[in-house]
DNA sequence: TGCAAAATTAATGTCAGACATTTAAAGTTT
DNA sequence: AAACTTTAAATGTCTGACATTAATTTTGCA
């Protein structure tokens, strides 16, 4: 039960991690009004400076929000699939950056993360996943696309692909990796010849997900996964060699 | 490229945002120093105190340390795999217990994820990972063991499959799902039988592993995963007939 | 009476300045 | 040269004030 060590000597750090605990456990329920900041130093006995410090702390984990004017104050938050996604999208977007993970290695956890869900999304999608797979495949294959357009689609196609398993805490996990991944895909150019192999690679895809072909769209994700790695690979090795002068 | 919406009017928000940006962009290097709350304040003519709000959001996030003293002031932190994956597990626990996200659902997840890696466990996993399987094995075994210790020798059971992949980013990202479900996980008292039985799938995975055969693990998870869900039919179908006094 | 405008009030947001505490480095003494 | 003392620079905390916001209450007038 390991929430945050957090065994800080200031006191806005131990206030904060007091209320945590009080929303973890339940004693404050959602949408529940916290005291306000005269009570709350009141109660801790600091000043309300110090209790701003330790609200500040709980509204940039989304935990509480606060409203100002009369019946205004800090309440509790409802934590959305939305709000703890785009948290754990700035995490590990940052994970990734400073800690010198690998295209590889990042390229092969994603992979292996969508490749969980094949089974599930072949059995459950909608006509609405396959539309918006053939959306994204379509803008994929706009020939005058940027590279980040390009990504950006890609990232369109892979969620519905994630989102057809129907299951929002798969979605939710595994868009958030997708997602983080994408500062290390945009270091990728792509040439023409490799966006119409993905392209590709896509279609067929989501032609295993319309006859609801769990197999094949696991082996699809793989050689996509084999091809992208190796792209990859190429382009790297490109660059090291012939180093850019453009920042 | 979506980090975090906050459009706030608040100043100690748009001035997190700013110094949050700068970090995410690589202006601002790991363990670099920012400039002193006085030139911060200075910089963007704010107080001194909205400053100091500012960098509690930050610090909140793990993306900056303080030091006092001399020397001292804000540091761009490194973000570990423990701390995000600490930050993750308080996000996504709060988030399943304020959703109403339903057993069936959570376990549904995070078994398919944990099956996202039984290819690569079973490929790479050195004997240190077997005998952590087996460690947690037998402490499962033990005969006067709590529930609490049950789940949380559980827990290190498949922490170790997990970690047998060897991708460090795979791990932080299914290990903090997997702890995030220990509350709902909890909530089932596990009886003597249910236990053997979970003991017996557990030690057919193991094995599985020992042999590296990738498709006998997948297929425990699965057979693991059907029985979990039936053993919680079962409880929460007994507890909503019968309910109980205790608090 | 009914309704719109104005005043009240209670809360957060911001500011200014002071003091406390911590820590490294410079300076002093033995 | 080593040990102690002083200094300086930073964060941590406190106090009190004012600004801003927004719901509520009161007032004024048709």
């Amino acid at each position: 039960m390991n929430t945050t060590p957090e065994t800080a000597s200031d006191l806005s750090s131990q206030i904060a991690a007091n209320i945590r605990d009080a929303i973890i456990k339940g004693v404050l329920i959602v949408d529940e009004r916290l005291p306000s900041e005269a009570e709350l130093s009141a109660q801790f006995n600091v000043s309300r400076a110090t209790v701003r410090e330790a609200l500040k702390r709980l509204a940039a984990q989304s935990l509480i929000r606060t409203q100002r004017g009369a019946t205004g104050g800090a309440f509790v938050n409802r934590i959305s699939f939305e709000a703890a996604q785009a948290q754990q999208i700035t995490t590990s977007t940052l994970l990734l950056s400073m800690n010198d993970v690998s295209f590889e290695t990042a390229c092969e956890a994603r992979f292996a993360l969508e490749r969980a869900c094949a089974p599930l999304s072949a059995a459950r999608r909608q006509d609405s996943h396959l539309k918006a797979m053939q959306d994204a495949l379509d803008a994929q294959s706009a020939p005058a696309l940027s590279d980040a357009g390009f990504c950006a689609a890609d990232v369109a196609f892979h969620r519905a692909l994630v989102d057809a398993a129907g299951n929002p805490v798969l979605s939710y996990q595994i868009a958030g990796a997708v997602e983080a991944m994408q500062p290390l895909m945009n270091m990728i150019t792509f040439t023409a010849w490799s966006r119409d192999a993905i392209v590709a690679r896509h279609r067929e895809i989501a032609t295993a997900m319309t006859t609801r072909d769990a197999a094949a769209v696991a082996a699809g994700l793989t050689l996509l996964e084999q091809e992208t790695q190796a792209l990859a690979r190429t382009v790297f090795a490109r660059r090291t060699k012939q180093p850019n002068a453009a920042p």
